[in-house]
DNA sequence: TTGACGAATGCAATCGGTTACATTAGGTTT
DNA sequence: AAACCTAATGTAACCGATTGCATTCGTCAA
């Protein structure tokens, strides 16, 4: 390998200098500079980054956590950090973490070993112990999209889900409905609360009573939607409209209306969350909640960066802008 | 932060010692091994990965280059990469080009540059020119579900194209069709000639012409998928049976059928490929040819792990198996 | 002419864990 | 008892780039 030193010796100058040369450029004579230059051609050296990392003691390198990179809407969240990165010089470790706990952890203290310079967290359960707690208090760290309830210091790039929410309870109100129920994603999560929250409040203000038999708690998948749905139409009275908390529930409770020989929106509405590509594309288009992924990952990764960089950590909860988009599978509530 | 000149000192033993302690413990007075271990304990010492990597020259990290993230079936190979990964103590840097050559180079060069161990590729165009021929030699290297048609020295994981493709055709001859078009992802790979050379080998075996104009290029896309539909559409005299060669292309030919206000499969059978996960909750279900993708990624990460660690790069083109799914996409040939 | 100053460069320590080689202690063999 | 061996541990070099401090050299002012 092609080593500083070398460089240096083919010149006639110290490693210092080729050091300079290549970083500090105005510190070092024209000529000098040039020589460097035309060795590290020859030579074709390249930098080790290993060598460089050690000594600045800085990876250059944020772990991402994901729960589940399938999910279309945390992959592109995930795109957006990772070309914000770029962008920045840092490079994306991938934490896929299958909603393991444990495998969060390991993920977090790739930071505390030096493997990462900081965290950026989708739809998570660490801190999850009190011991987690105090790591998450040495690392740099920056959620998106869903956190933990709870007083943790660090930053959250979301989107205002309880207005966002009451607009889509508002939004199914117009159109006659009355009898609404909800398929959530995650217990726990303040996404999930926001969310419902929005919901209820709408509804109590419409003086529409909220059935807690009608709200259904799964995960955010297709599979979770599917039988949420089913069991909602196994109930005697059912919904005439399910606000899902996610739009790959939404496919899955699309489906189970469908196999039920019922119709979209005539029979039942429904309302996806995050707008991801498909939306447009499945029968009949979903009405949902835009969220604007890529620019979340982009931000959560520049709010990061100044975490790193010395900027002390402060609670800054950021919202984004989100969009109601009505679709076809939202209609007039059937007579 | 702890380091293990700490250690060494609280305990009173040399560096060395507590090094082999917690490497090689079989090295050390069981004795020794305990207070070694308890000072770890109460100082709570974590080693400093960058520091072992700059001494090993190994960053125990590789990266994944994918072309678009957001694929649900490039996603699920990264997830089965990243899995292996982890069991064999590797993390998973990733690189999403957007089908970006130079990002793509910009990636394969972290190798070089000592940034990770090893480069696996999904769907890419590097090496490219010349010259990255030139680091594809020295790069520990392996190719998933596609690779670029060239006499490249490196192992190569997919399933039988040109197989699934003749299974794909002789099930659309079998349920009366003749006029049979496709829609490719990309040019130029061996994915591409694979699938189609399967296809135009049976429809010659029996005796159907192909017909050129049907043979539609774009990307892995919904988005060219429909407008490659719609192109097919609004010849005079199109295909009755349409396959595509991902189910993302599938999915946006289905929109352009029944935008058409044309019927899946009584008008148009469509056939997918890759199997991902919502093929079954579409409208209708979709026919489509499974890839074992998580296996895949996993097997891929198993064969860069044997090359990074020593075992001479060889060409080795592995097959996994594949299936093909009837659903309801496909049906008999309109009279 | 000399002292001062600044620009350019060199020297050498440093980061923290690993490891080849050296040393020591304890036991065994002859 | 001397010679020898082995297990356990210590010493110090090493990986390669960075950087504080020292040095050199040329220039300008006193």
């Amino acid at each position: 390998m092609t080593t500083m030193r070398k460089i240096s010796q083919l010149v006639g100058v110290s490693t210092a200098t080729v050091s300079r040369a290549l970083k500090n450029p105005e510190m070092v004579l024209p000529e000098t500079r040039e020589k460097v230059l035309k060795a590290v051609e020859t030579l074709g050296y390249r930098p080790n980054i290993l060598a460089k990392n050690f000594s600045s003691g800085k990876t250059q390198t944020v772990v991402v956590i994901v729960t589940d990179l399938t999910n279309p809407f945390f992959s592109r969240i995930v795109q957006g950090v990772e070309e914000e990165a770029q962008k920045l010089g840092y490079s994306v470790l991938l934490g896929d973490t299958n909603d393991d706990i444990n495998r969060e952890r390991v993920y977090a203290e790739m930071v505390l070993n030096n493997k990462a310079d900081g965290l950026i967290q989708l739809d998570h359960l660490f801190p999850f112990e009190d011991k987690d707690k105090e790591i998450a208090k040495t690392v740099p760290m920056v959620s998106v999209c869903d956190a933990i309830d709870g007083d943790y210091e660090y930053p959250y790039i979301t989107i205002d889900n309880f207005a966002a929410s009451r607009d889509v309870a508002k939004h199914l109100i117009s159109l006659g409905h009355t009898k609404i129920g909800a398929i959530a994603g995650k217990d726990d999560s303040l996404v999930t609360s926001d969310r419902l929250g929005g919901l209820q409040r709408v509804l109590q203000e419409h003086n529409i009573p909220f059935n807690d038999d009608w709200f259904m708690r799964g995960g955010y998948t297709k599979q979770c939607g599917k039988e949420s749905m089913e069991a909602l139409l196994s109930m005697g009275e059912y919904p005439t409209a399910v606000y899902c908390f996610s739009d790959e529930i939404a496919i899955g409770a699309i489906k189970a209306i469908k196999d039920a020989g019922l119709r979209i929106p005539q029979d039942i509405s429904i309302v996806g969350f995050d707008n991801i590509d498909i939306c447009e594309y499945i029968d009949p288009p979903l009405t949902t909640v835009d969220q604007p992924a890529v620019e979340m990952g982009q931000r959560a990764m520049q709010i990061l960066y100044q975490l790193i960089n010395g900027d002390a950590i402060q609670h800054i909860t950021e919202f984004k802008p989100y969009t109601l988009l009505v679709r076809d599978s939202t209609g007039l509530a059937p007579k």
